[in-house]
DNA sequence: CTTCACTCGTGG
DNA sequence: AAATCCACGAGTGAAG
């Protein structure tokens, strides 16, 4: 591909703005980028485009560019040396040599810029693209106190639809613009810290940013269609929307009790560490797989507990595998090892202590953040944490979250669900509405199936693990009990998503080889068209190249190894395959959710916004006087004809209203 | 000092 | 012969 870049400015004056306003208009799409600062408050706040400070914008269309720095605090001249007092990470302050750089040059105000620039972005005749947009839209947003309507692309979700088997990490524009266009640029970092690089690098970066996200829009978009992938595009451009609000809104947290549950954490904590001690008759460091296999298993005339291990960790099983004596630490000590020794104090404590160190860890502390630790910033700002979506964080479609994750926090259903959770809050004057969807992956089966007894089960209105566990237990299925449908039909069914074999459905149930053989073949004899249809998807997957499948809205999933000739990777490839089928289906049906619910929200109950997202279920934020009109929104969104047209089973939804998220399931 | 693999544990 | 899908992230410990 040749560039030809015939225009290209940065922009200082509004006059000047204006001018590249107008030129831009003519076309009927541009790409753009922005650079953007923590903002005084708070650190770590780049990253979070509610919060962060915009300090450039770069934009490209065809054969013009501009750059627009709207607050960059040097010059790119360097006119003498001064002296920065830097912590280090023993809290030591010491002097560092910085260079002194020129002034910048006079910059436009940033209400000004963007007041030039509204008509530009908000076009709706104009499709504005960004490699992961919502950043983006969302940094520029806050400026306008709307966000910019559509047509979007994002250029990030395109490379994701043409690729998905591309490392997460490696789908930056910097990587598919060296792998695509031989162009490598930005060596040192800029985009890590802008503010300390001259302008006129940043300036090049910032250019380069914007160039290379149209000029990859410009390559990657005919490939959609060439794929055929032009449904599940739009469906992913149809989503920007609804993302961009759900990261500009964040959720309100409750702080005090955080801070409270704290307290009682570290405390707890402090005591469980003492018991363990003193039953061990030695400190040692709890937290290293390594020291506990030493305190555990050594024998106990070296000063350990005696016990046996039986279970290898995965990087030990890989170690055996490769024909070595498996060492002390080829062995797990996690919970499942632990509580196979219920008489002994130690491992029994370890248990108490891992649980209560992942609460306080994992989410009260990463959440809140630690005091003078730069490695655990807080994530909650005035009240509000603004969590990352990635909507295409998974090969499957799926979103992922992160910075904090919202989607792997306890169950409701758990003392530990029910204490965190309700740290999610309402605003003052407002509810949570929770719609969450009822045994999706299972609905995605029978219907990807169309038939057989799961299938009428659900027209029937028959619980999917009542009829699963009926099935193996050859009786009727109002005569399954709870436990019943717990082993037997929740254990199959989930093996039936995931590909298990008889080794887990043992694990799972706690039984013997031949019960569990038992179960397995009873599964096939009382199910076959579930086995008929696995066999005829990875059959047609199998006939393609490269050898695919496909979701509900076309979503691809190549798989090369299906056609390898070693069991170990082919068998590995059609459990991923067949369970992209599912998992991708629900996410598909999750996604056409969220755009419905986020477009009735704008039109009938414009103060209540999208807040969060776990996979099969949805969160909105209400005035609570309109709570009850946001559930029957919601229940349309999810299960209304526009959705249930694609799905051959009856789809249900479980919505509840609450002030704490722990009280809506 | 940074990066990476590994272990463990949450969620769907 | 070898057999559980998709994620994030805290922490350890070793390698670059």
């Amino acid at each position: 591909m040749t560039l030809a870049v015939v225009s290209s400015s940065v922009v200082l004056e509004p006059d000047h703005l204006r001018k590249v306003v107008g030129h831009f208009q003519q076309h009927d799409a541009f790409a753009f980028d922005v650079e953007s600062v923590d903002n005084d408050e708070y650190p770590n706040t780049r990253g979070v485009p509610a919060l962060n400070r915009v300090t450039w914008l770069s934009m490209a269309t065809h054969g013009m560019t501009a750059v627009i720095p709207l607050g960059h605090p040097i010059g790119t001249k360097v006119i003498g040396q001064g002296k920065e007092p830097r912590t280090d990470k023993n809290g030591t302050v010491k002097m560092f040599r910085v260079p002194v750089y020129e002034p910048p040059p006079i910059q436009m105000e940033i209400g000004r810029a963007f007041d030039i620039l509204r008509p530009l972005f908000f076009n709706e005749g104009i499709r504005k693209v960004g490699h992961e947009i919502t950043f983006d839209l969302g940094s520029v947003a806050k400026y306008w106190g709307e966000v910019p309507p559509g047509p979007y692309a994002d250029t990030k979700s395109i490379m994701r639809l043409l690729d998905e088997n591309t490392a997460r990490r490696g789908n930056g524009l910097k990587t598919w613009t060296e792998r695509i266009f031989g162009v490598k640029y930005d060596t040192e970092n800029v985009g890590k810290c802008v503010e300390s690089h001259p302008f006129d690098t940043v300036a090049h970066y910032s250019y380069m940013d914007s160039l290379y996200t149209w000029l990859l829009y410009q390559y990657a978009r005919p490939l959609i269609d060439e794929e055929d992938l032009q449904r599940v595009n739009r469906v992913e451009e149809d989503l920007i929307s609804c993302l961009v609000g759900m990261r500009l809104a964040g959720s309100r947290m409750d702080v005090p009790r955080l801070e409270n549950l704290r307290g009682e954490l570290k405390t707890d904590l402090i005591g469980i560490e003492g018991d363990i001690y003193k039953a061990a008759g030695q400190q040692f460091n709890i937290n290293s797989p390594r020291q506990r296999c030493n305190v555990l298993y050594l024998p106990k005339k070296e000063g350990g507990q005696g016990l046996r291990p039986w279970r290898l960790t995965p990087g030990g099983k890989k170690w055996v595998d490769e024909g070595h004596e498996a060492t002390i630490d080829s062995w797990s000590t996690d919970a499942e090892t632990l509580k196979s020794y219920p008489k002994n104090t130690v491992a029994r404590t370890m248990l108490n202590y891992a649980d209560t160190n992942r609460m306080l860890t994992g989410f009260v502390n990463a959440w809140l953040g630690i005091e003078g630790d730069k490695k655990h910033p807080p994530q909650i700002y005035d009240g509000y944490i603004y969590p990352e979506y990635q909507p295409h964080g998974t090969v499957t479609g799926r979103f992922s979250g992160r910075a904090p994750n919202p989607q792997n926090i306890y169950r409701a259903d758990t003392p530990r669900g029910e204490t965190i959770r309700g740290g999610f809050i309402a605003p003052d004057g407002y509810s949570l509405v929770v719609g969450d969807y009822g045994q999706i992956e299972l609905v995605i089966l029978a219907h990807l199936i169309g038939h057989g007894k799961l299938f009428d089960g659900f027209w029937a209105g028959i619980d999917p693990h009542i009829v699963t566990a009926a099935g193996i237990l050859g009786k009727p299925t109002d005569s399954v009990t709870k436990d019943e449908r717990q082993y037997f039909g929740k254990t199959m069914n989930f093996t039936i998503v995931n590909g298990g074999q008889w080794r887990l459905v043992a694990e799972m149930i706690d039984c013997g080889e031949r019960e569990a053989k038992r179960i397995l073949s009873k599964h096939e004899k009382e199910f076959p068209e579930i086995y008929a249809f696995k066999k005829a998807v990875f059959k047609k997957a199998r006939s393609r190249r490269p050898p695919h499948v496909r979701s509900i809205l076309g979503r691809k999933r190549r798989m090369w190894d299906l056609l390898s000739s070693e069991y170990k990777w082919a068998a590995a490839a059609e459990r991923e395959t067949f369970n992209f089928l599912i998992q991708g289906g629900a996410a598909d049906l999750m996604k056409l959710a969220l755009i419905d619910t986020d477009y009735q929200l704008g039109q009938l109950v414009p103060d209540a916004y999208v807040s969060m997202c776990v996979h099969d279920e949805q969160t909105v934020v209400t005035p609570t006087d309109r709570a009850e009109q946001v559930r029957a929104i919601m229940v349309e969104s999810m299960t209304g004809p526009h959705i249930q047209k694609l799905i051959k089973v009856p789809l249900s939804v479980d919505c509840n209203i609450g002030q704490r998220w722990s009280e809506c399931h």
